[in-house]
RNA sequence: GGGCAGGUAGCUCAGUUGGUACGAGCGUCCGCCUGAAAAGUGGAAGGUCGGCGGUUCGACCCCGCCCCUGCCCA
């Protein structure tokens, strides 16, 4: 900030809290939030549904410390989310912030949402109907037939694409006829999108992520987790194709559906928690942007906040 | 004490009627990732086949003894 008239206004940073799940985000988040007069932004894939909050480790709003979140509770179970769409809201809220001179702090495990408003992201449309007429054809045709068509029309893509990953598959060929553009691949470099762009990790050793999420999905059962579930069933939770894929939740419907014992239904939830807590450091270790704070470092708030000043 | 079943990858189990273990799922490790991403997907590493002895050119598969686990009888 500047008192010199001349200088432009005063543009907030954008911090986002990012590593694995159960690592401790939220409570850095809160405290930065705090320190910073900012606002929380969910960059949770999960969290965006309402009535999903045991499960998704959603933070109650009494413990919120008064501070506003935004993009919790803002579908239905029934609705399927999609990463362009939360780009383009999350982008919003952040332009939005920034404007009232207010700090948007981002939280959320989900990389590739995170990554969506952070970076230079851009998604190409989709269309429904030619979506369901692709997915046809891979019924009719199989996963082999459809990437040699790939392979005729984006030999590119279809040599970065293998062939089992026919939802790949699909949405490169989606993409090439709606666009009559190759599709690309790959991921963008890491560019940011907003000028002070800051990423604070929580690292955390594994044995010990490990341990804290039995813990925590432990507590969510003793939470009552397995009646969430059985609630949002009813709401619809079955319909659709992405709330009902998410971690715990998948697990619960098989149980409710007779498919698993409970307990099988809690041993899967841990381990598919594990599997995915390796998958988040994948995208978030090889991001030379991070700044790590250890999760237990009682200086983690200040090595933050330096790294924000610093950005 | 006797009988039966079983002891094969970290776990749960296939398998060879004797010829260097085709193993599978899960887990682990490594990788990919643009409108489902808490999703989807590729690969790798792991085994003295309970122990000892015998038969055999050769045994994880046959024989004997022993140990361990489960069930049954006493």
């Amino acid at each position: 900030m500047s008192d010199d008239p001349a200088s432009p206004p005063y543009l907030p940073p954008v911090v986002a809290v990012v590593g694995p799940t159960a690592a401790g985000k939220t409570d850095l988040s809160l405290d930065l939030a705090e320190r910073l007069g900012g606002e929380v932004v969910n960059t949770d894939a999960m969290q965006v549904y309402r009535g999903m909050d045991i499960g998704t480790a959603k933070l109650p709003p009494e413990q919120r410390r008064g501070i506003p979140h935004h993009l919790l509770d803002v579908l239905d179970v029934e609705e399927q989310a999609t990463v362009a769409e939360f780009q383009s809201r999350a982008r919003t809220v952040v332009e939005d912030c920034r404007a009232r001179g207010v700090t948007p702090v981002l939280v959320g495990g989900s990389a590739l949402y995170t990554r969506a408003v952070l970076d230079r992201f851009e998604f190409p449309g989709t269309d429904p109907a030619l979506r369901a007429r692709l997915e046809a054809d891979l019924a009719a045709v199989g996963p082999t037939a459809l990437h040699d068509r790939l392979r005729e029309r984006d030999p590119e893509a279809a040599a970065h694409i293998l062939p089992g990953n026919t939802r790949r598959v699909v949405r490169a060929l989606e993409v090439i006829t709606l666009t009559g553009r190759p599709f690309t691949a790959r991921l963008p470099e890491l560019a940011y999108h907003f000028t002070g762009s800051v990423q604070v990790g929580v690292r955390i050793p594994r044995p010990v992520l490990d341990r804290r999420i039995e813990l925590r999905v432990r507590r969510m059962w003793d939470a009552g987790f397995v009646d969430e579930v059985r609630r949002l069933a009813e709401a619809g939770l079955r319909e659709g194709r992405t709330a009902n894929r998410a971690l715990g939740y998948q697990q619960v419907l098989e149980h409710l559906d007779g498919r698993l014992t409970e307990q099988e239904a809690f041993d899967r939830t841990v381990a598919g928690t594990r599997r995915f807590a390796r998958r988040q450091a994948s995208w978030f270790d090889k991001d030379p942007r991070i700044t790590w704070v250890d999760w237990d470092d009682p200086d983690r708030l200040e090595r933050a906040l330096a790294a924000i000043r610093a950005r």
